[in-house]
DNA sequence: TAGGACGACATTTTT
DNA sequence: TGTCGTCCTA
């Protein structure tokens, strides 16, 4: 063990061996807080606390997993020992044991996005589904969820994000009423409703709070900042009985408001936990001092934080450069042009990243890169468990854990060609009258028009063939190779590369040997597609990401673009003061991805269909930053007759 | 039921 | 400029 804390500064070994009691870690940007929050665990652990009595709360699979997965590299410790997971997870897993007391079967259906977006979709027709003023069954979830996640009223919530719908706030209310009691009738849950339903259950049922928080001893969160209130308050039951809660994050990155994020929650902790000690990591082993010192400065604007001040511990690196560019194709091309330069001093694409505010920002770059040949991912799209065939094989899945589950039964159904809303209720229903019993399903086939009966007999046939099955790949590989996965795949234009992802899939539930065990790991687990273009050079391919996304990753070089008023800060954002310092922190957190060189670009004019030629107005982020800490470059025109 | 036509509208996203 | 959702019709 000593061995681990000579790997640790001054700031970090404080922290890790803090005393029990509360905690209040404030991690900057580069500053090692992973490794913090891994040796602090280690550290418990080696001073005789029962790693099954730590609890470690993350926001992510990835950072549980890594932190968990560093914990038994540096401890020796088995894994799966300490308690650790997404909110999410943690949650989930604590209602599984009693969701009856909630009113909810043991074997709840767990809704997704899209699952909980057409039950929303089901009670809007319910309700006549017309007039919510141009609010779509996206948005009125969005709404509904902040509710759960903020604990503010609905027509708080519509006034400040839809407020042309704020007349019709009695009728979100009714939806929202209308939406939970479907929920509740079909025994389903969405991801809000396993935070929420967690916090009710500790609350209504002291006795079950009281037995967590008993067996948590100690309790850490990571990202603190970007806790809700409702896991606010679960992190607050969870360590009420032994308050030795140790919170890590940085009021800086906060940048999750959007989706109900409550800083406060930060901000205040020294308040609810008067004995709280503060830590400070502000060693940052990331960046060149130029860059931190932009950094610095900008986040300096912001009033509502613990000031701090990154320190540089690298040596001294290029100043970042300002790049003006005459229009969106003159930026682009500067940054191909500029990549190109990297790549023949020997930086590889792997080390380069490009930082937007929006998706739609990485247009024109896109078409230029395409058409000089580099390869580039970015990092968004479809998540692997939302594609339509890995939910498709999943729902009969669950199907088989709980046959109670109509939303699967629904998805299975809609994919047999003849059956389409309609046929599909009426099977529901009627299976419903029989209790949902997978023999009931050879019974209703006459509610199936002629035209969809041959699919709905493979259906049969697989149903029948599968129900002996248990471990979880083999039913994969069944349902892929039957009739039944055959009309599921070949409904989509590749259906070569979904199977070869139903296969990966399979590969995947090799090592679970429950279908239950299973089915909870990819409720709550996301993975991205990528599409990653073929290395050729082993040099791995360059990252176009939001700046959302790029958080907790790093890059030699970064370059950043659209850094003009109206994009960056993105004026749908900007609106009063919180806003604009959100804004302000994710320029922030942009500068903070780079190590050694950072590109700030953007253009004087563009033109759009829309509004018509403009003129652009260089970014506020750009301007309260002193002329002196950047370089301005001067970008050679392509075309100087344009 | 499913496919085509037409109109609305363009952030950020994890679980 | 394009995608998405909804409505209408075969």
């Amino acid at each position: 063990m000593d061995k681990l804390y000579g790997k640790l500064n001054s700031e970090q070994l404080l922290a890790v061996r803090a005393e029990p009691g509360a905690a209040l870690v404030i991690a900057a940007a580069g500053s090692g807080k992973t490794r913090v929050v891994t040796y602090r665990v280690c550290h418990l652990i080696a001073s005789g606390v029962d790693p099954d009595r730590i609890l470690l709360l993350t926001f992510t699979n990835k950072a549980a997993h890594e932190m968990l997965d560093r914990v038994e590299g540096l401890g020796g410790i088995a894994p799966g020992q300490i308690v650790g997971g997404t909110f999410h997870r943690v949650c989930h897993r604590i209602l599984r044991k009693h969701a009856e007391l909630m009113g909810f079967p043991k074997k709840f259906i767990l809704l997704d996005q899209e699952d909980a977006r057409d039950v929303l979709k089901l009670c809007l027709e319910e309700a006549g589904g017309l007039g919510l003023h141009g609010l779509k069954p996206a948005g009125i979830h969005r709404i509904l969820s902040l509710a759960v996640n903020t604990d503010r009223p609905i027509p708080e919530l519509l006034t400040e994000f839809a407020p042309a719908a704020l007349d019709y706030a009695f009728m979100m209310e009714d939806l929202a009423a209308s939406y939970a009691r479907r929920k509740q009738a079909l025994g389903a849950m969405d991801f809000d409703d396993l935070l929420w339903q967690t916090r009710r259950l500790f609350t209504q049922h002291p006795d079950v709070g009281s037995l967590y928080a008993q067996r948590f001893q100690h309790v850490l969160v990571d990202e603190y900042q970007d806790t809700s209130k409702v896991q606010g308050d679960l992190v607050d039951l969870l360590a009420q009985q032994h308050k030795n809660l140790m919170v890590v994050g940085d009021d800086f990155q906060s940048i999750y408001s959007f989706r109900g994020a409550h800083f406060q929650n930060i901000l205040d902790f020294p308040n609810r936990y008067p004995d709280a000690k503060i830590y400070r990591l502000q060693y940052n082993y990331r960046s060149t001092p130029e860059i931190l010192a932009v950094a610095n400065q900008t986040i300096e604007q912001n009033v509502r934080q613990y000031p701090k001040v990154l320190k540089a511990i690298r040596p001294s690196g290029p100043l970042p450069a300002l790049v003006p560019a005459s229009t969106p194709n003159e930026q682009a091309h500067f940054i191909v042009s500029r990549i190109s330069d990297l790549m023949a001093q020997g930086t590889a694409l792997r080390e380069i990243a490009i930082l937007y505010r929006s998706h739609y920002h990485s247009l024109e770059l896109q078409v230029q890169l395409t058409r000089e040949g580099i390869p580039y991912v970015v990092r968004s799209g479809v998540r692997f468990f939302e594609q339509a065939h890995v939910k498709d094989v999943v729902a009969v899945l669950r199907i088989l854990f709980n046959t109670r589950d109509e939303i699967s039964w629904g998805r299975i159904l809609k994919v047999l060609p003849g059956v389409g809303k309609v046929t599909t209720g009426k099977v529901v229903d009627r299976l419903r009258g029989h209790g949902f019993q997978i023999d009931a399903l050879e019974k209703v086939k006459t509610s199936v028009s002629a035209r969809g009966r041959p699919a709905y007999q493979k259906l049969c046939l697989l149903m029948g063939e599968i129900r002996e099955i248990s471990e979880p790949s083999k039913l994969i590989q069944t349902i892929l190779h039957s009739d039944f996965g055959e009309l599921m795949l070949y409904r989509h234009k590749n259906a070569k590369s979904r199977a070869e992802d139903l296969e990966q899939l399979a590969d995947y539930a090799l090592r679970f040997h429950y279908l239950e065990e299973f089915l909870s790991d990819l409720a709550l687990l996301s993975g991205m597609v990528e599409d990653s273009p073929e290395d050729h050079t082993g040099d791995g391919w360059l990252t176009l990401t939001t700046v959302h996304q790029a958080k907790g990753l790093e890059w030699s070089v970064v370059f950043t673009l659209w850094l003009v008023e109206g994009r960056f800060p993105s004026a749908r954002s900007l609106g009063g003061l919180e806003e604009e310092e959100e804004e302000r922190r994710l320029f922030y957190v942009t500068v903070t991805r780079a190590k050694d060189e950072l590109y700030l670009c953007y253009p004087l004019t563009s033109y759009s269909s829309r509004q018509g030629a403009t003129q652009h107005r260089l970014s506020r982020f750009i301007r309260e930053v002193g002329d002196d800490i950047l370089e301005r470059w001067e970008v050679v025109q392509k075309n100087w007759y344009l």
